[in-house]
DNA sequence: TTATTACATTGGAATGGTTCTCACTTACTA
DNA sequence: TAGTAAGTGAGAACCATTCCAATGTAATAA
């Protein structure tokens, strides 16, 4: 369950966003501010299951693709074949494991130039006006290089 | 049709990866390395109706798989609902249109720099043996933004 | 060249994530 | 507080992708 502190924050989130403020939307978005796990529907339905006991799949798609569009959320895709969502405070970027779909978030000082330097790069070529990225690195994460018996190349 | 500099090409490049050569995977990937039109498995299919007329979806994805697992090819998603796949024969990234789905490839000098760099960052700062990375940039194509009549913010 | 064998291809069925539909409910506005 | 535009829930529908079993074929070695 989301602090209190979370819930106002999230509240105001959707009313600065002009989103019409329901339970689901508002107890969905506090769970992603909340954690930082990279939830499918189905995680997020288990998760919130005490709290919303009878909500639908399709609320649950139908919120986070209003949040996607509204800029709050990324989708992710780690290969195991459903969409992940990421609630998108602050700029950041996926290492995403090539073995067993780890997601972590990462960030580091001077990552926000590199962001807008590719963009604007990006608009210069291709005339495209810009609205957002998305950078994922793929590798093996430290558990399973040491599963795999891997230190080195 | 391919031409023979690139069905020669693509012979050895299957040969170099040690995968079986097919008239279907050699076909399918000089078709990728002579078209940059990110084609989807049906966008394939029909392109490559007269040559491979009997060719089955599952063909198309077992040797599109093949290749992604061999790095000779990337997965791109671009909102409609079905991957979209590209060869990728120098380090570039992709440009996506927000609107229309258009994808376009985009690379600049110093672009490889920028890769490394956060690839090492990425390394150091989660612990992942990094062996690879995507990267794409959002926004509204040249094109749809005469559709929509936009001209700036 | 031929036999062997492991791998690729087919095509249809199965899977499963996501979207759609529609009746019902609810949050906002005046 | 009533009116209404929008959101919700249950299940059906959709469709991209994978799975499966039978058949075909590329590579290897004798």
């Amino acid at each position: 369950m989301a602090s209190n502190a979370v819930m106002e924050e999230t509240l105001q989130v959707l009313k600065d966003h002009k989103l019409r403020v329901t339970p689901q939307r508002h107890i969905i978005l506090a769970y992603l501010v909340s954690h930082h796990n990279h939830p499918t529907v189905e995680t997020i339905r288990d998760a919130l299951s005490k709290e919303l006991p009878n909500i639908g799949s399709s609320t649950i798609y139908n919120t986070l693709n209003t949040f996607v569009d509204h800029h709050l959320v990324v989708e992710l895709q780690n290969g195991d074949g459903s969409t992940h969502y990421d609630y998108f405070g602050s700029p950041h970027y996926h290492a995403i494991c090539t073995n067993c779909g780890r997601i972590v978030d990462v960030t580091y000082p001077g990552f926000s130039d590199t962001e807008k330097s590719l963009e604007e790069k990006t608009a210069e070529i291709s005339g495209y006006m810009i609205s957002g990225n998305h950078m994922e690195v793929y590798g093996l994460c430290p558990e399973c290089q040491i599963k795999l018996g891997i230190k080195n190349d």
